[in-house]
DNA sequence: GTATTTTAAG
DNA sequence: CTTAAAATAC
């Protein structure tokens, strides 16, 4: 089974890149960010024509969340607030999946309480699923850089919300929990970044970084057998600035 | 000889369906108005390639006139200010060819004492024209609807700066000074407006007006042999709003 | 650098 | 309705 997350940066953009991902990858379950989409102008139709149900957290400008699967859905929640459509739930097959979208953060003097208030709201998130004893999986665009090595200049970045000293706990704290960062287990030279920035030719000079992630519940990651992102997609014609992190887990 | 007068609503969105219509018209002069485009992003290079030399007041994102010929031009003037790109001329084979952007007008409130100072400003042109006995000719948007039948449901305009009382008498006092208003010999129910409205299905119901104008000195009158719109164009993909017209003269 | 919104102009 | 710009977000 393939699971994905990927930040597209506007689905009304990125629809025909999306569909064509679909079509040739076929991944089961879909996370996605930043839709910048209303639900009532959600693509549901065109992904439905090629086998994808979709449950959406819309928001107008900004924002904007939802999960795509083959398998058939049950709605669970969203949030964290009214105001961003940043988390959004489902359980498809006695799993739940997460898509979630964590604010950027910058600039720190303004943002960057929200971010960490977001973190802790996760936090409790994560404590309720782990309570239900049901497997999970929370993957999405964290914005944050955990560890020096996942960025091509750490220096450049020392004082960015994505590698605040506090965003960085908040993200160590979910792991902690007892999750499991998938894609730290397969991460290499090759497939080492999720997100190259538009300006600069950033993707050609492969100055990334990794801030998408996934995180899977113990029973889920016992099933884990790969991880990787698709790194083609940032090289076609009008990309998103992420590109798709996928696992495959064996149920 | 051809000489063409287009508000292209945008040289550069319209450049494609300029270029098509240049090659296949192969107007000798055309008389371009709402460049909405300053001069150093004018596509001189494109148009010379099919055969135009280009002489251009630009402005940033409204307003701005050209003049293109296949025939050698001698730049003459621009006006009628350094705030407004609406008039340029330009003299070819000791003909004198202006392209005119009259303002708007609406809200009148606002905007009517400027049109009425530019028509001001247009009557002593036209009378330094005429002193100069130079045969001459002036076409572009006169943004006035000079009679009721020029206008699809004149009533729905009764108010508006294009037909505006003074407005009329401006363009009327122009024609007065002994000009021929070309088009007007040639109007009939299939060759009546130049414009029609990008909302509410405009074209497709006709709802359109006649706001372009070619006036010529009494001299190039005499050689004047056909004036039509190419209403074809109205009804292509991205079009302007307005459609080209057209004088045939013997010269 | 890409995308969306708002405003202004028509 | 279409275009362009400016502002915002990332």
């Amino acid at each position: 089974m393939k699971i994905a997350s990927f930040n597209v940066n506007s689905i009304t953009v990125r629809l025909t890149i999306l569909k064509d991902w679909l079509k040739n990858f076929s991944p089961d379950i879909v996370l996605l960010q930043e839709l910048k989409c209303v639900g009532e102008k959600f693509p549901y139709q065109e992904l439905k024509e090629i086998g994808y149900e979709s449950l959406v957290y819309g928001q107008k400008a900004y924002n904007g969340v939802a999960i795509l699967s083959k398998h058939h859905m049950n709605f669970i929640k969203k949030g964290m607030d009214d105001t961003q459509a940043r988390f959004i739930s489902a359980e498809i097959n006695g799993v739940i999946y997460a898509s979630v979208y964590v604010p950027n953060g910058n600039p720190k003097e303004t943002k960057l309480d929200y971010k960490l208030k977001f973190y802790d709201w996760l936090y409790e998130e994560v404590n309720e699923l782990l309570q239900s004893r049901k497997p999970f999986l929370i993957g999405g665009d964290y914005n944050v850089i955990i560890e020096d090595s996942d960025v091509y200049n750490p220096k450049a970045y020392r004082d960015d919300a994505l590698m605040d000293e506090n965003v960085r706990k908040g993200f160590k704290k979910l792991v902690n929990l007892g999750l499991v960062n998938a894609f730290k287990f397969y991460q290499n030279d090759n497939n080492k970044y999720s997100f190259w920035n538009y300006r600069a030719n950033a993707f050609e000079r492969n100055h990334g970084m990794l801030i998408d992630h996934m995180l899977l519940s113990p029973s889920l990651a016992d099933k884990l057998n790969n991880s990787y992102v698709c790194k083609d997609l940032r090289g076609l014609e009008r990309p998103s600035d992420h590109t798709p992190l996928v696992i495959e887990i064996d149920i």
